[in-house]
DNA sequence: ATGTGATAGTTGTTTTTGCAACTATCAAGC
DNA sequence: GCTTGATAGTTGCAAAAACAACTATCACAT
């Protein structure tokens, strides 16, 4: 009879290692800026590119349109996020950081680093590289999988 | 100033990946059988280790202990888990399949690996070893991290 | 111009989750 | 045997997520 042992199933392992790593770093951004990860996840992707759509962060984050935009949602009232309209599509809006939420990214930005550093210091120096170089092979496999 | 590509930031990439191949995953012992998640991995842990204890499954699962008390609950609801008084301490008790329990393991075993092959079929043969490799060096270093 | 189907984003509702507080039992020292 | 601190597991509640249904706009064919 056919043998599943979970530790060695991919997609297990994948989101232990996921959610283990996540809750370490969840109480940075949560604790001292109230960010929940989705707010944090668009913070960083407005950070780097800027006057983008709630659309494009979807695409992006491979976040649930719904959960992007209650994030964008708060991080409006925050007066981190402002919106503008589109004029050659007015369903959507472009997107961008305000000088504050700018002042925000900026400060978080190193702690995100710092841990990354620690991380890298913790395993081989290639490792992260290379679990990034497999994640990008398992991503455009798993791309073409039909969903269900 | 110090830049920070989400692209490159293992936290969000495993994260991402992770996300993805769960949600292939979960249409299958979600629609077909209704178990979620937490409740799909209590009956995987129980269908390879028998009288265990819950906090057993917590620790070889990394999920919380409420996670794992709501889904035994349920499992035993569906008179696919049992419980055993433990006579040695009786705060917890053992854990094992029931025979209906059993079947619903060995239904749904083939298709998580029929998954996990077409998988290997996508990737290189040695990646998916090379990722639970690599994934076990970095929960290895993530356990030394303290949290916050 | 108008109907059809797709896309952008929002809102409402139901499930899950996470956290904290709780009960019950244990283990160890006094 | 009694206190103290730890551990196993459950429960209540608040925060977050998933899912479906909705509005508004667009693109395109007729």
């Amino acid at each position: 009879m056919p043998q599943l042992d979970l530790n060695d199933f991919l997609p297990y392992r994948l989101s232990r290692s996921a959610a283990l790593i996540s809750r370490k770093l969840r109480a940075i951004y949560r604790r001292k800026y109230g960010l929940t990860v989705p707010e944090w996840r668009c913070l960083a992707i407005l950070g780097t590119e800027d006057n983008i759509t709630a659309s494009h962060i979807c695409q992006r984050t491979d976040m649930h349109k719904t959960k992007v935009s209650r994030a964008i949602q708060k991080l409006t009232r925050m007066k981190v996020v402002m919106r503008v309209e589109n004029p050659t599509d007015r369903r959507s809006e472009f997107l961008s950081l305000t000088p504050r939420g700018k002042t925000l990214f900026n400060n978080i930005v190193p702690e995100m680093l710092a841990f990354e550093a620690r991380l890298a210091n913790a395993l081989n120096a290639s490792d992260i590289n290379h679990i990034l170089t497999l994640l990008n092979r398992l991503d455009k496999a798993l791309a073409n999988f039909k969903d269900g």
